[in-house]
DNA sequence: CACAATAAAATTGTGCGCAATGTAATTGTC
DNA sequence: GACAATTACATTGCGCACAATTTTATTGTG
């Protein structure tokens, strides 16, 4: 039962929630664009290449997982990283319906190049040193909250 | 000169703000879905009469400054608004370069439809008393500091 | 073994976001 | 008062996001 926040229940845009993470998220995304740009990589294809530098070979549906993305986005999207030459899509064996994507060495050998954006991305974001962790502790809970609703609102 | 602090520079997933914020953003606009679906209109959609609302009648690039959007997005998206009948589109006479941008009728009765839609939002999101502000105000100042560094590089 | 149910991906269609380009109206400058 | 520069907006093209549908393979269940 949350009390009735003047600051939640306005309908001012700017004491919306919503929308400074809405605006926040595109002003990071559009920060990165000029730091991939020379690596030939958008922002949810440098997502991808996070996930398969992190824990090597793994099939769509478990990216799907770790980036809450489904098959309509991600199927294109690593098809275009096929097509740059970074990863490779092939059917495993044993269950011809799991597509494994997998590093090239031009996909793995990008890891080093793309070090320095985490680093350029921290110091334009200049938060105060523990900031960065309560930030992503805070929007971790909430992310977990609003999607637990959204799936009880989705079951019906 | 930021410390190298290990959870800005590293290479993890989880460990990456932008990230948390992204797929935050993502999470609390598939929460808006189902509440504005039977209002007929999209997320961004509804940010736009948010400011209708709050503002009444503005030209096309207020609202792009307002809502951080350009041209490109807001074109389509007005039309479609208008197309629903919820705004209209009329050439300043005393400027034919500017295009207002005003709710119909249907529009401004959809705002009393919409008040219980914040409220939905900020009971989802269940954020202890005073955290909200709080964040507000971080993402705030996040948004001003990286946009403010986009448009330095994109300075060159 | 047949065959329904499930699972993994791909495809289709719609609506953003945004860069790049185009168009028409207005303003400044000489 | 021509005319270059600027302003306000629209259009095009591409890459996401995501709902809905389809395809192909696997797994029960009798």
């Amino acid at each position: 039962m949350a009390a009735p926040d003047p600051a939640t229940t306005s309908q001012r845009l700017d004491d919306q929630l919503c929308f400074s993470l809405y605006a926040a998220s595109r002003a990071v995304t559009q920060l990165y664009r000029p730091l991939l740009e020379p690596l030939g990589i958008t922002y949810p294809q440098y997502l991808v290449l996070l996930v398969l530098w992190e824990r090597g070979a793994v099939p769509v549906g478990e990216l799907g997982t770790a980036l809450r993305l489904d098959y309509g986005t991600l199927s294109p999207l690593l098809k275009r990283l096929e097509a740059a030459g970074l990863v490779e899509r092939t059917r495993r064996p044993d269950d011809e319906r799991s597509v494994l994507i997998a590093l090239t060495e031009a996909g793995d050998a990008l890891r080093t190049r793309a070090a320095a954006v985490p680093v350029a991305i921290g110091d334009a974001m200049a938060l105060p040193a523990g900031e960065h962790e309560r930030l992503l502790e805070v929007l971790a809970g909430l992310t977990e909250r609003v999607a637990a609703r959204a799936a009880e609102l989705a079951a019906r």
